[in-house]
Formats: C-alpha cells, structure tokens, sequence
DNA sequence: CATGAATGAGCTTTCATTCAT
DNA sequence: GATGAATGAAAGCTCATTCAT
C-alpha cells in the first residue's frame, strides 16, 4: 500500500526538473501553433504549474525558446563532427558516417521538433540563428566542403565544387525533414530518414564516381 | 456647378492596383521582422495609404497572408509540370528542365521570401501550408516520382526507390535557399542557383546513370 | 427637436483637447493615490475614454507624468525670475515681489498638486527632478542667494549668510505648502497662502534689516 | 537522543534583532529606489535572510512601512517637546532649543530617510501620514503656536500671527531637508543643517525683535 | 523557526479591428 | 471610398503573499 497521496502534491519541492518539464511543454505547444502564438501561460499550463513558475526558471519568453535550442543543439554537433577533421582520402566512407549520424539523430522526434522550430524562428530572433550557425551549420558545412576539396585534390572523387556539392549531400536530409514536419508529406509507414539516407547515398556515391572517361 | 476641383490629381493610383501594393509592403515588413512583428499599421504606411484602407481590401491580417502566397504559388506550379506528364524515356533531361526552371522562379527575389514566408508561418497558419501543398509541393513530387519510376522501370536509370530519390533531386535546392535566406550563408558572390543547380545536375545525372556492370 | 443623439457621441473626434483629459485625469488620480498605485486604466476611465487612447497620445505611464510636470513648470518658472536679475539696492522690495508670484503661482490647485507630486516621485524618477531643478530651482536659488550677497555687499541688509538665508526665505512657503497638502494641516478658512507670505514678509524684513548696533 | 547538532552556530543572531534589522534593510531600499519599486525580496535578502522569514515578523510590506515609522517617530516627538509646555516670557531661547534639538534630530541619516519616505507615501498610505500628523506635527505646531502667541501677548516679541509664523520658523529647516534630499541640492560640504539653523535663528530673532519705535 | 517554490491577480503595453466622419 | 481615433482583449512580466517542508 502506497502512504503517497493520491492526487498529485500541490507544490513539488526543489524539483529540479522544472527547466526540463517547462521545456517540454514549450516544445509541444511551439510545434503545434508557433512561438508567437504560444503564450508563457499556456506553457505553463500544459507543464501542469502556473506561469510565475515558469518565470522562476527562464526570464523571459525568448529564454524559453533559447533554452529549448540550447538543450537539443549541443548533442547534434557534439555527435556529428569527430571523425571528419583532417581526413584524407575518399570521402565517401565519412560522408557514409555523417548522413547516419544525422539520421539517427533526427530519428528523435523531439530533435526533429526543434530543428523545425529553429528553421522557422530564427530569421526573428537572431541570437537563435547565431547559436545554430554557430555550433551546427559553421562546423557542418566547412567539414563537408574540406572533405569533398581534399577527395577531388586526391582524384578520388568527380571534380565537382565542393562548397555546391555539400548542399546535395546536405540538402535531402533537410528536404526530406521539411516535407514531413511542415506539410506532413512522408512515405508510406513513417518518416523512415534512415532509409532516405541509404537510397541518397547510392545516388550520392555513385555520382561522385570519378569519370572513368568511357561514357558513351 | 461642379464642386470638384478643377485640376485633377497629378498621379491617381487606380484602386485596382491597392491589393497589390499592400501584399508588396506586407512581404518586405513579413521578410524583415516576421508576420507576428508587423503591425497591419505598419503594412498601410509602408504601402502608402491608412490602415483602414488595408481592411477595405483584405478582411484580416492573415487575409493578407492568404493573399500573398496565392499570388504567388499559382504562377509557380503553372511554370514547372508542363512538361513532366506521362512522360517515357530518360527522365534526365526533364529534371534538368525542370530544376533549373526551379532556379528561374526562385531567382526572383519575391518568390523566395513567399517561400520564406510559408514554412515560417506554416505550424501557425494550416491554410496557408495546405495551399502551398496542394499547389505545388502535390504535384511536383508525385510528377517527379512518377517520372522516376518510369525510368527505373524502362532501364534508363539506375534501380533507386523514386519517391525517395525525388528528395535527393528536390533538397539540394531546398536546403540551399534555406541557408542562404535564414542563415544567410552563400556562396561568395551572392545565391547563385543556377551554379547550384548545375553542379547538382552534374552529379545527379552521374548518379543516376544505370550500372552497366563494366565499362565499354 | 435635436438630431443629436441626447447621449454624448461615442467618438468624439479630433480632439486636440485628449492631451491634456488625460493630464487632468491623471493629475486628481496621482494626487489620490500616488503615482505608483494609479494605473493607466484609471486614468483613461476617469479622463472618459479607454487604455488605449491614452497610449495613443502618451508613449508610457512615465510620459504621462512628465507631460504633467512640464504642462505646469515652464509658466511658474517664467512668472517668477523676471525681475531679480542683476538688480542693484536693497532686495526686500524684490523679494517681497517673488514670493508674491510664488504665492500667486500656487494658488493654483493644479499647480500645488503638480508641485506634491513632483516633490513625491522626483526621488525615484530622475528626469522629473532633473526638469524641476532646471527649470525652477536652478534658478531661484541662485537668483535669491545673489540678490541677498548684494544686498549684504551694499550695506542694505544685515550681515547673513546668503546661500543658507535662501532658505529662509523661500523655506516657510514649501513648509506651509506641505503640511496643507500632505498632512491637511492648514489655518482654519483654507490654505491662505498670501496671508502666508504677508506675515513671513513682516517678519524677514525686519530680520534683515541691518543692525543700527544700539541694541540693549 | 539528541537529534540536534552538538556544535552550536557561531553567530546566531537574537530573533529579537530580526525587526530592526528588516527595518534597515527596508530603509535604504525604500531610499534608494522608493518604497513601489521595492520588492520584499529585496529586503529579505539584504537583512540577510528569506522572505518568508520577513513575513514573520511583519504582517506585510505596509507595515514594514509602519514599522519604520513608528520606530522613528516616537524618540523625535519625546526629544523635542518638553521644553516648550506652559512656557512664560520671550519665547526665543525655547525657539532656539527646539530648533537645534530638530537639527539634532535630522543629523542622523536614518531619521531624515524616514521623514522624506513619509512625505513621499503619504497619499498613498494615510495612516502612515497620520501617524506622523498625530506624533509630531499635531504637536509641535501648536507648541510653537502657543509659545509665539504667548510672547506676542506678554509683548516679548513682534505682534505678528503665531499660526502663521510657526512656519517661518520650522519651513527652513524644512526646506533645507527638501531641497538636499530630493534635488541634491546642498551647500559645498554637505548638509550642514546647525549652520543653517544658526543663520535662521539670528534672521528669526532679530525678525521678532519687537518694535520698540524708536531706540533706548 | 526558517525557507523559497509556487501562486495568480494585476500591471503596462500592443495591436487587430471597427466605424463615425 | 478613405481615414485614423477609438476600442478592449490579450500578452508578457512582476511580486506580495502563502504554505509544505
């Protein structure tokens, strides 16, 4: 038998996972309607507590949001970006590694939610974009483009531009997030990244097949 | 006796043409601030007239929204499936025709900030992400599925899922407008979509070639 | 018979007159309850109008306050300091005149509140005594202690000390002021600021009157 | 079993302290920033505790206010009183120790924080303002009142209007305590409220020297 | 006793929308 | 048709007060 009560104490103390619960709410609320059409006191509602709670843990509206990219964005960079510095030889094999790892981090609905959220926010809220730019894309992209220059300088890959071509190694995984989270246009059975992911890296690495010369 | 003054106004704008003025204000105010942060007051000064003349030609501020994308989606989707329909052959060069016929719209710098405009608004406003859907993004994909899947089925290309494979020709652009216009990184020299476009083409089209077991 | 409306129009417009509807509201409500505990919706509602019209023509609570200072500041400040420049002799005959206009000035129910409420908020609110300090203080401090040192310089008046005797003769008319306004401590018949400064005036003359050295 | 710690703290303060030391804190705040823009928290933290600890010993904020009030009205009121009941003969030298005891009284900083707080709160709190009417005003006017009345009537001094001169002689004291508070308005090395109150008193003195119409 | 997390009424301010002129 | 003064329902945020621990 339970000596708990059983209904919910009114006032939980010292709960640390208040940023988190706050987070949360603010998550699900900012997917469904938006930033500006969520209100601090339907965030705190949906986290179950009143909005002079919610002011105790984040400042501000814009804290809460930043708080909510903050959370998510880390993790993303840290898990992408090890094995790509200073490489050298055919890419393809990092290429292979990154787009899986974006993958599987993507694979979590939450993520996918904030990255959403940072798409759609940030020409608004400039520190937003600065701190994405900053851990994700300002890391992402010269890594890709680095590794695609020293694959071409090294003839183990088509001579392409690399700035260019990291967009088409890039730009699936961000379309095909896109067509599912804004207009719900996904295949059959779900979201399925990882299956995108292996039918992009057929093509993918098949077009960066250095020209062998004899094509008719 | 005519009241009127006797000289008429220099320059009349016909009012015909007042719809039009308030959606070019309300997408440079929308461009730069968001649709949230403009004021309809805002729109009709920078439109040139007052804010009750704005509700005699649009009944709401999301009205205007409406208005903006309906503007400018129609010309788009009339633009680029001409061609696609039951189709036969290689699908190569009508996904050429087709990208860069993307590319032509999407240099226009009004176009762009529609889009913009729509996967910011979209979780806020479902409408707006329906027209958008139903106008283009319905029937360029399965147009450009379709045509895949007859060239995988004719052997003009190599064995890859089509309706994945349509990201992987549509997300490079996608994902090249999105960080040029949200995290404003492009390449040296501006947007430049039609290098993007090539250089993609290049690779897709390598890509896409059928696996012929050995060359020649 | 009337084509008015018997009620008053619920619009009235153009009114050049709102700016100073809400000074007066705000006025009689700041002296009721302070400034801190009076809301911008109570000034609307009193001065006959809603919230936000008063914002229409007040940027803040703030501004509305200052308006009110400054609406009652620049006519006392331009009534009183005319004559003291520069004058030469003895400065009773000027002094007398001063403290008359001063007299005058607060005879004015709206200006002594204006004055109270400067006295009250000018500790938390910096430009507020920043104004009254240029435009009043600043001005009659240094025009009476100068015009006492020439007295005293001339042989006209007893040997004081001119800075702190500015006090002495400005000091009885903000005494008598305060225990009116604040504590409703006033002679029976009203508050009487003239026999106020007629009897003060009896009183510092003959204490300014130089020593003729025979005294017991 | 004793549960309790066997070290003692250090320094445990005396619950009894805990007032005054609220008192303090509340008394610079309320200085500094004004008693609205104070928060309880504020205070709590710097007396150097919590704020549920200020709620056990004052009801609420309002009567931190009391409190303070209270605390330093009563010891102006004993010290300055006493000399002046039933008084015969020329009343300046008990005009000159009531002054003085006032001047004594306005040197320490805390007293003359907590006259300008009253003045600044009054209409919003009138009983604070009461309190400090009954305290002290409602007697030290009508002190110096009779006192003057009584001179006039023994043909000690001037026949001039007690009521109205009682605010000649306490307005500069007043007026110097105003101008230095409010406006930072000061003489050159600080308040020096017994200077002014001797030049005050030779102006005073002299101004009620009575009219003897012609020398010994 | 002491704490500080939690509350929610209430504040200032904004702005889409209306409508008399 | 145009205008812009007026409205008032929110919104973000603060803070005096309470009370479980």
């Amino acid at each position: 038998m339970n000596t708990k009560s059983p209904t919910e104490p009114k006032f939980r103390r010292r709960a640390e996972a208040r940023p988190d619960e706050v987070l949360d709410a603010a998550l699900s609320l900012f997917t469904e309607k938006g930033y500006a059409r969520t209100t601090v006191d339907q965030v705190a509602k949906r986290a179950g507590f009143s909005k002079g709670t919610v002011y105790l843990y984040f400042a501000s509206k814009e804290a809460i949001l930043e708080g909510l990219v903050q959370r998510t964005v880390e993790p993303i960079a840290e898990a992408a970006f090890e094995t790509m510095t200073d490489y050298r030889g055919d890419p393809r094999p990092v290429l292979a590694q990154f787009l899986r790892a974006m993958a599987q981090a993507l694979a979590d609905s939450k993520t996918r939610a904030v990255v959403m959220i940072i798409l759609q926010e940030a020409p608004a809220a400039p520190n937003i974009s600065a701190l994405f730019r900053k851990a994700v894309l300002g890391r992402a992209l010269p890594a890709v483009t680095a590794l695609l220059a020293q694959g071409v300088a090294g003839g183990h890959i088509r001579a392409i531009d690399p700035e260019l071509t990291a967009r088409s190694v890039l730009g699936p995984v961000i379309g095909h997030l896109l067509l599912s989270e804004i207009f719900r246009i996904r295949p059959e059975g779900g979201l399925q990244m990882d299956r995108l992911v292996e039918n992009h890296l057929t093509l993918l690495f098949a077009g960066l097949e250095p020209d062998t010369g004899g094509a008719p």
